[in-house]
RNA sequence: GGCCCCUUCGUCUAGCGGUCCAGGAUAUUGGGUUCUCAUCCCAAAGAUCGCGGGUUCGAAUCCCGCAGGGGUCACCA
């Protein structure tokens, strides 16, 4: 059986998002399903529309989301160079059998002249063929005028992965160009030649190409070459609009749910579910299930949109899934800056206390401050707390007292602090919501946190009774 | 405007002629887990399956129209 190759090629015109990945995500997937390669080129034939960087930032992201690729930029091989800007004399070269055969001739006209052609035409709300103004005597081709396929319209039927049988009629087969007057080819003619060259067997791209691909088929029987299988990946589109995601609307970089602490896993999940499902009610996968499971045929027709709460979701799902050690190696960027001094063993256990709290690692701070320094005595903590409020300030205070005492006779196990905690409901006859409330306010200065006990283990005796002892000297 | 693609709860989706007066997940709301937040569990609400015709004993599922949305018609990819 044929080798397996898919490919992404992204052009380097800035970072990579999530509709641009997911498409990533799909051809790697078929690959490693099938024992194939992945191959990484880089197409930068429009040097106006570059951007500095972006490619080292696109292979950044992939090898952060694990898409790592078999040819490409750093993997040579049998197929490269993988920068397009790299192998300009190869399409040279095919660019010339095309005008040898009398497929390809050059185009005279100005961009002004081809402008009016296409005025025109709108202005008679007709859709632009250029073959309609195809030269009688074209001039020869030395490179500095645009290059034209001598394109054959005609009919096409063809079968998409994901779209199933599709045809169209000849009025879409036009003369496109093939080569520039920089002496870069177009994406129209470059991609071809290379996905031949480098024997991409599954051509795995978003639906804006779509209506482009009888042009495509017109151009490999023109080169004589065979067409490889043809998978058109439907949107993903933005929050809320029927648009596609996109820079301008929001859309970020992928590299900055790294940056606020989401898992790679989790991404790879949620961009897999966005347009694909497996057809059971499972809504998370493992990247070897993904691979296993995968099917181009499965890929829905429609457009998604990019829900970042499901993201959200998604993410929390994979923390808590994740061992405690595994975690920690995971979170050690974001632990908030007063933890400086505190040994690993101790936030370890507040990280054991939070995993099931956190949605991403930029939370970790929030939800941990507390363990690592004093906060501040915040009055209205107390004052406009639901259950507290109700009782006068000297209740609060004997309140706190008694749970000081209580307190002071305990060794802090978790399993002590609870037996006192419920000792202390009992002989204060209080509800826990206040009780606990109190405790939580005068130990912790926050409105939330993890269950009583566990905190006051973790914080341990020492600073729970000098916390306490900062908010009754406020009372 | 021509051509092409798409259309099931807010969102992601299951469904491929009967078991669907449409199932799951998420989000929302309510309840439970001795307290808060979260997790977990339970429950509620949420889709006249874009609309109209057909075919059929029976249609979200098949056929035909229509509408709406999107893409494309670049010396951008």
């Amino acid at each position: 059986m044929k080798e397996v190759r898919t490919r992404f090629a992204p052009s380097p015109t800035g970072f990579l998002h999530v509709g641009g990945v997911r498409t990533a995500l799909f051809a790697w997937l078929v690959a490693r399903q099938n024992n194939g390669l992945f191959i990484l080129r880089i197409e930068d034939t429009d040097q106006a529309r570059e951007v500095q960087g972006s490619a080292d930032h696109i292979q950044e992201s992939l090898q952060w989301l694990g898409l790592d690729w078999d040819r490409g930029p750093g993997k040579d091989g049998d197929c490269g160079p993988y920068f397009q800007s790299q192998r300009l004399g190869i399409y040279k070269e095919w660019a010339q059998k095309l005008v040898d055969k009398g497929r390809a001739y050059a185009d005279p006209y100005t961009p002004e002249e081809v402008q009016a052609f296409r005025d025109k035409a709108i202005a008679e709300k007709r859709p632009f063929l250029f073959r309609d103004h195809r030269p009688e005597n074209p001039p020869a081709w030395d490179g500095t005028k645009p290059l034209r396929l001598m394109s054959e319209p005609k009919s096409y039927e063809w079968h998409d992965e994901v779209l199933g049988d599709l045809k169209t009629g000849p009025e879409v087969v036009d003369d496109f160009i093939l080569m520039k007057s920089d002496g870069y080819p177009t994406y129209n003619f470059a991609h071809i030649v290379d996905d031949h060259l480098m024997k991409i067997t599954h051509v795995i791209r978003s639906q804006e190409f779509l209506a482009s691909v009888p042009k495509y088929l017109n151009l490999y029987e023109a080169l004589e070459i065979e067409r490889p299988l043809l998978a058109t990946a439907p949107f993903v589109m933005g929050p809320d609009g029927k648009k596609k995601l996109s820079k301008r609307d929001g859309a970020k970089d992928i590299l900055d749910y790294g940056r606020e602490g989401y898992l790679p896993d989790a991404l790879v999940s949620f961009m897999a579910t966005l347009g694909w499902n497996d057809g059971s009610e499972q809504e998370v996968f493992t990247r070897d299930e993904l691979i296993s499971k995968f099917k181009l045929d499965r890929v829905q027709r429609s457009g998604a949109h990019f829900d970042e709460r499901r993201l959200l979701w998604a993410n929390g799902h994979f923390i808590r899934a994740l061992p405690l050690d595994v975690l920690f190696a995971k979170v050690k960027d974001f632990w908030p800056n007063e933890s400086e001094t505190y040994d690993d063993n101790y936030k370890k256990r507040t990280l054991g206390l939070v995993q099931e709290r956190m949605k991403y690692f930029a939370e970790l701070p929030d939800l941990t401050k507390f363990f690592f320094k004093d906060l501040p005595v915040n009055p209205s903590l107390w004052q406009d707390n639901k259950q507290l409020k109700k009782l006068d300030p000297t209740e609060v205070k004997s309140l706190l007292e008694t749970a000081k005492s209580s307190l002071e006779q305990s060794d802090f196990s978790t399993d002590n602090l609870k037996e006192r905690l419920n000792t202390l409901l009992a002989s204060t006859g209080q509800k826990p919501a206040v009780l606990f409330g109190l405790i939580r306010i005068a130990t912790t200065q926050s409105p939330a946190s993890p269950g009583l006990a566990d905190t006051l283990a973790v914080l341990g005796k020492e600073v729970s009774l000098r916390r306490i002892d900062n908010m009754l000297a406020v009372l």
